[in-house]
RNA sequence: GGAGGGAUUCCCGAGUGGCCAAAGGGAGCAGACUGUAAAUCUGUUGUCUACGACUUCGGUGGUUCGAAUCCACCUCCCUCCA
């Protein structure tokens, strides 16, 4: 297969298209396009990711990506798929963000000399003069027609400010700089960008007279509709020190049944062929896909290294081994004076007592694999083995706990 | 700017003077069953020196033996009018 466009379709990616036509130029020429990322947060998540798997499918086969951070953008806030306004974000945050996603932006395409590149729009939205912009590009926009935009109806109910109602026009504007700086001519984004994609691609058509393509890809969902990728304390961060290379491997070594195929056709790269002979498995053999996915998903985040270990302490935790590598762990000094409960409070097990004294009652505590039955047991020297105590919180909970 | 409505524990949402640490649902956590899955069932979900005490119902002050509930002021949000 010689077309980005038939693996992106198959692999399950594309969602809408704005031209017919944007299969034959992906095939014919060599195609200069762009994904914006809003700096909101330190730093990227799943979502995030399966954009920067796109483009990297779309580096293999020739085309120049360029990855625009939002800087400019984030000072006005996407109103799209929110259902209320944005915090507004002071400055400095917003530069600090933007530098944590340039980090980590870098390792996963090839930004070698005429590869690709990186901008950020800040660097022409924040010197922008507020009457020539509107003169310039604001008459070029309908309110009737925005307003009848998706990402707009809801908000229409819930409240819109005129700041992010602007925010459209930001974006159309990034994707006209971009056409006259490197002649990109194509947007990808996630599905709920398609409003502002489209309003990007129809402001170069009125304005340059040329054609411009937008393509969507597919939210990653899980089979029941919700956004992947977050847990009860938030998304599942590519940051290390945000989600653990250990939480990470577990989060998709956990994912249901039926998102296994969607997971490995969005998030690896590993052949069709081999996706649809894992994603056949039955019954438990399915696990065999799942460590799969975790580990491969885990190696290009983490790298190799540390994707091995991730899976190297989930087979022995799992396995009946009380040694294991990169599970979180907690140093301490001395086990005297501490209650069983206190320690899981300072390893972060449980945020109060009561919730680890409740779990002791329940049954949901162990020890080096035994259970807990004493809410008030004492930590004891003798509970550490070679200096080291796994506690086990619930099933799939490991802390370590070393002796200093 | 004018008129009205609202803010409750992680979320939604009851409660309108004592029986309220606050119904119900969702979500979470644990147990059983399993495949580190899903579904289901059970328990649990403010804190603590724990059959008791302490802190919580937007904020501050007040009325009262007693306030999430009444009063005053403030902050924020929503609806209608301009």
């Amino acid at each position: 297969m010689a077309n980005v466009y038939d693996v992106l379709e198959e692999r399950g990616f594309l969602k809408q298209v704005t031209h017919e036509g944007l299969k034959e130029k992906l095939t014919n020429e060599s195609v200069t396009f762009y994904i914006g990322f809003d700096p909101t947060a330190d730093s990227l998540h799943v979502g995030h990711y399966v954009q920067l798997m796109a483009m990297s499918h779309m580096q293999r086969f020739g085309h120049k990506p360029i990855a625009l951070i939002g800087g400019g953008t984030a000072m006005v806030g996407d109103p799209s798929g929110r259902t209320d306004m944005r915090r507004m974000m002071t400055e400095q945050t917003i530069d600090e963000n933007a530098e944590c996603f340039k980090k980590q932006i870098s390792k996963f395409l090839d930004f070698s000399p005429g590869k690709a590149i990186m901008v950020n729009n800040a660097d022409w939205l924040l010197k922008l003069n507020y009457v020539e912009f509107l003169r310039d590009v604001g008459a070029h926009f309908s309110v009737n027609r925005m307003l009848t935009a998706e990402c707009f109806k809801s908000r229409l109910e819930k409240g819109l400010s005129f700041l992010e109602f602007n925010y459209m026009l930001m974006q159309s504007y990034d994707f006209l700089v971009l056409f006259k700086q490197y002649g990109c001519s194509l947007q990808l984004g996630g599905d709920d960008q398609w409003s502002n994609i489209l309003m990007g691609a129809d402001l170069i058509r009125r304005k340059e007279s040329k054609p411009a393509f937008g393509m969507t890809f597919s939210l990653l969902l899980t089979s029941e509709g919700k956004k992947m990728g977050k847990t009860e304390n938030g998304a599942v961060w590519l940051d290390s020190d945000k989600t653990s290379p250990y939480e990470f491997y577990q989060y998709w070594r956990n994912v249901q049944d039926a998102d296994v195929k969607t997971c490995l056709s969005l998030l690896t790269f590993l052949p069709m062929d081999e996706v649809n002979r894992l994603s056949a498995l039955e019954g438990s053999d399915i696990n065999e896909a799942k460590k799969v996915l975790a580990y491969e998903v885990t190696r290009q985040v983490h790298g190799k290294e540390e994707a091995a270990k991730a899976q190297a302490a989930a087979e022995t935790l799992f396995g009946g081994a009380d040694k294991g590598g990169s599970v979180p762990e907690t140093v301490i000094d001395s086990p005297e004076d501490l209650l069983l409960v206190d320690l899981m409070q300072q390893c972060g097990l449980t945020s109060s007592r009561g919730e680890g004294r409740r779990l002791i009652k329940q049954n949901g505590v162990s020890i080096n694999d035994e259970k807990v039955s004493d809410e008030f047991l004492a930590v004891t020297p003798q509970l550490f083995i070679d200096g080291e105590m796994m506690i086990r919180k619930g099933k799939k909970v490991f802390h370590r706990v070393v002796l200093k």
